[in-house]
DNA sequence: TGTACATCAGTGAACGCGCGTTCACTGATGTAC
DNA sequence: TGTACATCAGTGAACGCGCGTTCACTGATGTAC
């Protein structure tokens, strides 16, 4: 019977840790696709042969570490969206949890921004996935709200997108700005509640007649 | 004196131009920071050390490739903004440039998809000029707008912002999907369309203490 | 128009280097009895 | 508990290869007179 949990099974999942943390920080600075096999395990302190033992290939790497970086936002979604009635509150937390998820995971927020649509075409595919879950939990959240009714699902379903892309935009934001500016990470998340706001509004109105043809005048 | 018109310099600028002409169709399923010197001179079928008479390096290329891509849209967003008045017009019109720009210039919106927040810092921060000038263009032309009355700079440079940012999240979907794939094509259109409306509402609602009231009830 | 000299885009050879992958191996850990 | 064998994460040497950069060069184009 293979055993799951001895001393070899503990080391080696460190080793494989090991490999995924000096990923990610070689990674700050450059692609995926052009991260060294050698570079990685030199980092590490390991034989360049020992990766074979953990990853295929460094694609497979990267979609670890996608998994690393989006997996636990499932449950936090899920929380916010169920917990969270009022909208105005729902636009803040948002915004909150976004900044410090930011904070707290920056080289797993840069690795995603960075290779959401770079040239590693099995990363882009899991972010993609990752992100289109993340559309359907939003949209299941959208539906369930009083203020959803009149509208097609399907039109829901990019109303969530565009939740998603927005919070990726305002990661992204945050990324761009240094760790340690309280002016920048203010000013991001006044922008961030803004543009939320708006569509929220016009989320509200979308379906009032009057107000779309207002909305028609410019 | 110096001649920019010679049969020479038309030659450089012939063996430039093909230079960046395969870099774009070598970045297609690569980034810039893996695209090797010896790759890109093979594939123009000139020698490796040709290359140093027309970039000190690659990360110039990108940047004459960010230019190359983008330089040219500026006129573009000037003219749509000040001769469409009307919102639902402008609207559907900017959609439909993005398709047309994305299924034209292919490569160059993928480079830009790709490199916007790829590993080679030069270009990273040339593409975010450049839709920082978008940005600042179409701020002015909303700001010439009778429904802008009574926004703060600020807060309209924010709009502005998600405008542009919003074209290029449109840009990368028309990317994403197969060029000659009607059906889908038709989904982002819509979905385009769907999310600029949203944001034209509530904008325009903005406001209105009434409805800004009702928002924040969710 | 012709001639003598200057410019300079592109060449081709050479350099040292780090790359990804393979392989037989070692020795600690795991298993069976 | 002790022993004999199996497993397997990590090693270290070796391989052929393509890389970026340099340099003196060539020969077509440009310039001066």
């Amino acid at each position: 019977m293979s055993h799951t949990s001895g001393v070899r099974q503990a080391r080696k999942q460190q080793t494989r840790q090991a490999l995924l943390d000096a990923g990610l920080r070689l990674l700050e600075h450059q692609n995926l696709s052009s991260l060294g096999l050698r570079e990685l395990t030199r980092e590490v302190g390991v034989s360049p042969a020992a990766f074979y033992r953990h990853f295929p290939d460094m694609a497979d790497l990267g979609v670890a570490l996608v998994d690393e970086a989006l997996g636990s936002l499932h449950t936090v979604i899920r929380a916010v969206l169920t917990e969270t009635a009022d909208a105005d509150e729902l636009i803040d937390r948002t915004v909150a949890i976004t900044a410090a998820y930011v904070t707290e995971h920056r080289p797993h927020v840069r690795f995603i921004a960075r290779e959401r649509h770079g040239g590693v075409t099995a990363v882009r595919t899991a972010i993609a996935a990752e992100l289109d879950r993340f559309a359907d939990e939003v949209a299941a959240g959208l539906g369930a709200q009083p203020a959803s009714e009149g509208w097609p699902a399907d039109d829901l379903h990019v109303l969530a997108e565009l939740y998603v892309d927005h919070m990726v935009m305002t990661a992204a934001a945050f990324l761009e700005a240094p760790p340690d500016d309280p002016a920048a990470h203010d000013r991001i998340t006044h922008a961030a509640r803004l543009r939320l706001r708006i569509i929220s509004i016009g989320r509200l109105h979308w379906l009032d007649p009057a107000v779309r043809q207002a909305a028609t005048r410019g």
